[in-house]
DNA sequence: AATTTAAGCAACCGCGTACCA
DNA sequence: CTGGTACGCGGTTGCTTAAAT
């Protein structure tokens, strides 16, 4: 019994996504917006889910997104609010601008944890002289330290609210940000709503900026069958690359859609891509990087640091509150002894 | 140089929630 | 209010690459 596959076994594809695809479903996105997901497949002709649609959307094709090389900052971040929130990816991920919830918490999971688990094995063995550690490899301290779900959930509601209250009072509400609501409800998950059309468009428009800087990469890229997985991920590497460099280096503006194109020697997509680019080219999309950028995040993200300097403001507002609702904590735990 | 093992990461799966008829 | 379903989240898997033997 149970509930029926989200998407019928036959005929679906699995597995890594090719370019072709990615050419496919982001025309689609760029014209039709992102959302209603269950249309995509049929109206884009992809063999996939919509539920695969979406998920390459928002962790991979979707603009404004960096990849790999976490700063020490970013770090600092995930490491703060993961104490703080706990396994929830989507809220850590609202903190952190063009990350995705999938790779902070791969991130996390390979790299962040086990650095504070030998952190937490050095100062243990700092405080007690020699002990043999056999408890210490399952759960960080900081895992440990945060039981209850509902704690968390209260910590993030709070946080919420006080991240609202900010934005209600520095940044007008040129963007809805709405973290408080949705999280102040059941389900305590972090989405900022999209609400006006001018906005989208903002989406879409920066969107096809993103990808069409993709695309000639992946040109460059798959000479052989783009099948072959091995490939499509040296792609990514390259991409994530690319967006990384062009985002951190500043405009430099023009990126040149047309030249880079016209270097491919790849003329599978041309018709592909040639729609692409003029539709791009139609709307004005080729601007500079950064406003379209810090648009989009606006959009998605609570927009706390689009840029790195305030960091350190935030950074002490997170120890602040982590002080605080750290005696918030205790009370709450010794009741919930009582309740449990 | 060949083989084995570990690490990294994209994508999948199942579940809970929101939303709509 | 209820049932159905689309969406989003977090845990997990499985493939690829890198490191170790």
């Amino acid at each position: 019994m149970g509930r029926p596959p989200c998407c019928d076994k036959i005929g679906v594809k699995k597995g890594p996504w090719t370019p072709e695809e990615d050419i496919t479903l982001v025309s689609y996105i760029q014209q039709n917006g992102p959302g209603n997901w269950r249309s995509v497949p049929t109206n884009t002709g992809l063999l996939r889910c919509s539920k695969s649609c979406r998920l390459r959307w928002t962790n991979y094709l979707r603009p404004g997104i960096k990849r790999g090389n976490f700063t020490e900052q970013e770090e600092k971040m995930i490491i703060h609010l993961q104490a703080l929130l706990g396994n929830r990816w989507a809220a850590i991920a609202s903190y952190l601008p063009q990350r995705t919830d999938n790779d902070i918490k791969n991130y996390w999971n390979t790299h962040l944890k086990k650095k504070l688990d030998k952190l937490h094995e050095d100062t243990d063995q700092e405080t007690h002289h020699h002990h043999h550690g056999c408890h210490s490899s399952s759960s960080s301290s900081y895992e440990t330290m945060y039981k209850g779900q509902w704690e968390r959930r209260l910590q993030t509601d709070i946080h919420m609210a006080k991240q609202a209250l900010c934005d209600a009072l520095s940044i007008d509400n040129k963007t809805i940000n709405l973290p408080v609501s949705s999280s102040a409800t059941t389900s305590g998950k972090s989405e900022s709503v999209i609400l006006s059309s001018n906005q989208s468009t903002a989406t879409y428009a920066s969107s096809a900026e993103n990808i069409a800087r993709l695309l000639p990469d992946w040109m460059k890229c798959s000479k052989k069958s783009p099948q072959t997985s091995s490939e499509s991920i040296e792609t990514k590497q390259t991409q994530s690359s690319l967006i990384t460099q062009q985002l951190t280096s500043p405009p430099s503006e023009g990126y040149d859609n047309s030249v880079q194109f016209g270097n491919s020697n790849n003329m599978i997509h041309n018709n592909q891509i040639n729609n692409y680019y003029s539709n791009y080219s139609n709307s004005d999309i080729s601007q500079s990087v950064s406003p379209e950028t810090s648009r989009f995040q606006d959009e998605s993200k609570p927009s706390m640091e689009n840029q790195m300097p305030p960091l350190s403001l935030l950074e002490k507002w997170l120890f602040d509150e982590a002080s605080t609702q750290g005696d918030l904590m205790n009370i709450s735990l010794e009741e919930s002894d009582d309740f449990f």
